[in-house]
DNA sequence: GATAATTACCCACAATTCACCACAATCTTA
DNA sequence: TAAGATTGTGGTGAATTGTGGGTAATTATC
């Protein structure tokens, strides 16, 4: 038995360039590189941060976002809050994927880029923003963060 | 009948070189690696130590992990928690495996590496740092540890 | 259509990591 | 008890990885 292959741990520290790109950790790259061309869809994560989805699960997204009406407002909202920031982009024969401009400012990346495995997706963090978001979360939450942890953790 | 060779027990004090290597104890190797799956994922323990599960038990993990829905933000601050932290290696040819740097850092790991088994999982600890846990769990806590012996011991 | 600006693609190099080898200490077996 | 096998620890060289920059191709602007 080995691991999944699309499962995604671990802490990256990497700096982001003037060009706005930066680099995809390796042992992320061959988990893709196999199936796919290593493409990967960056987008808005829920927090300020960037989701960046290997294909094969950001097709599983756009499958969901396809059978929703378009009748409801928010529905349209929603999708709109997805669809307009994702970019694809393969990376380089570096193993760099490039950010867009919109994405940089919306995650308030500077010169220092945490990448962190999700298991199904990648997180590309301005390192202090992710300290106060789970900081916050931590203190406004902690029973439910011990509830998780009694369940989840054996 | 012989023992479930998923189990470990007993405990083992080795070193942590200057790679940030420590040897996994034979037995344990032994129990995996008729399976080919001499292969382990190290992540934070809820005490300041590593946790190293087999493969087969970080994939139950990983799966309760997978169906966390991303809605909450308690939940993501969780995934990362636990995910962010966990690197999977496989033993070198001596059996060794390697520990990242901020494993290490957290369990405060120094020269010296105590390795506990713990029944479906490892456990490496600096030694010092796990006699003052124990020894406090035990001071505030006596009574549900009798409590327990008398439940499990027969 | 010419020029400027942006993007994509490629190369080079330093630093790190990984796979392998060697050897001493311990344990097994005959 | 002696010989062989196994186990724990250290180190070395080759391959990989992360980062910067340069040139060609593409797009945008006037």
């Amino acid at each position: 038995m080995t691991l999944n292959k699309d499962t995604f741990t671990g802490e990256y520290q990497y700096s982001l360039d003037s060009k706005g790109r930066v680099n995809i950790p390796a042992k992320f790259r061959q988990s893709l590189s196999k199936k796919n061309q290593n493409t990967f869809v960056a987008t808005r994560g829920q927090d300020p941060c960037i989701w960046v989805y290997p294909i094969s699960e950001w097709k599983k997204i756009e499958d969901e976002l396809r059978n929703l009406s378009s009748v409801s407002g928010v529905h349209r909202t929603f999708i709109r809050q997805i669809a307009r920031s994702a970019t694809p982009s393969t990376c380089d024969k570096q193993g760099r994927i490039t950010i867009s401009p919109s994405l940089i400012s919306y995650a308030q990346l500077d010169k220092d880029a945490l990448i962190l495995g999700m298991i199904n997706k990648i997180e590309i963090w301005n390192p202090s923003t992710l300290d106060k978001v789970d900081k916050k979360n931590i203190n406004n939450d902690i029973n439910e963060l011990n509830a998780l942890a009694d369940k989840i953790v054996i």
